[in-house]
DNA sequence: ATTTGACCTTATAGTAACTATAATGTTTAG
DNA sequence: CTAAACATTATAGTTACTATAAGGTCAAAT
């Protein structure tokens, strides 16, 4: 029995935030003292602390939703999570194969770049070649 | 000169995105016809090339924006590109790291989760594991 | 008795970079 | 004449919050 305050401090998780989940029906509204505020029990703690889990493992609300929906309606989510956890991490993958592609492209303008002059022309520097690429070959490794 | 159609096919950016730059001035408001359509050259495929290829290499839209006033007054940007390139790369390395740590944590989670059994009440599954976190040293290699 | 501070409430708008939709006007080809 | 393939605008939706404004409640200190 406790208000929104100490909630957030159990969970770990802004009050604005248990708001918002509230609003979009993630958390189930809490019965409200005299005044109007919130009341929470310890069973509130759960949940909240399994949705800040699951979005720290990158589930999105809905993914995090349907899991919780599932429990409502006295299913076992497991397997469902367990496929969410798999696909995750073929996303995540494929996310981190994204960005080291992206690096490399980074760093190779980078040490093309420096051999270049300021050019307001955006003829002959770093600037054309992002407009038209970078070569081919350049040796990168230089 | 052409309409906003033929600059989306040789510029590859969608007539959509080309009017929401124009909304955001991050390209300049084309002259138009006397039926009110958008007027286009080929400097504005050049400007939009330059947009494009610097989105991909995960420049915000306030990064290029910068970038491009720079040019309009006639400053070359180049050492500032050169600047952002730097940090750009420096935010993907952590990016990266995050990734292959959430990644770390994701594979660890199903292998555990493969030896609990299905739980309505969360407390001897994968769900729990969310919930809790995985325990401290669990051979992951197994 | 009042005022200060720490709580709580709601509603609304902003973030990033688009994408989608609706409702409408223009031009060209059949 | 009409149907297609263009063009126009304004508005709302996406994700997961965060920030702001404007106010109500309560306990303790002055």
């Amino acid at each position: 029995m406790f208000l929104i305050g100490k909630l957030s401090q159990f969970a770990g998780v802004s009050t604005q935030t248990i708001r918002y989940y509230e609003r979009i029906a993630l958390l189930p509204a809490p019965r409200r003292s005299e005044n109007g505020y919130r009341i929470y029990d310890d069973t509130d703690i759960d949940r909240l602390r399994f949705i800040k889990q699951a979005r720290q493992l990158n589930f999105s609300l809905d993914d995090i939703a349907e899991i919780l929906a599932l429990r409502e309606r006295n299913q076992a989510p497991c397997s469902v999570v367990m496929n969410k956890v798999a696909q995750q991490i073929e996303e995540i993958n494929s996310r981190i194969a994204e960005l080291i592609h992206l690096q490399n492209e980074l760093k190779r303008l980078y040490q093309v770049g420096l051999t270049m002059p300021e050019d307001i022309e955006m003829k002959h520097c770093v600037c054309h070649l992002i407009k038209d690429g970078l070569p081919k070959e350049v040796d990168a490794h230089a």
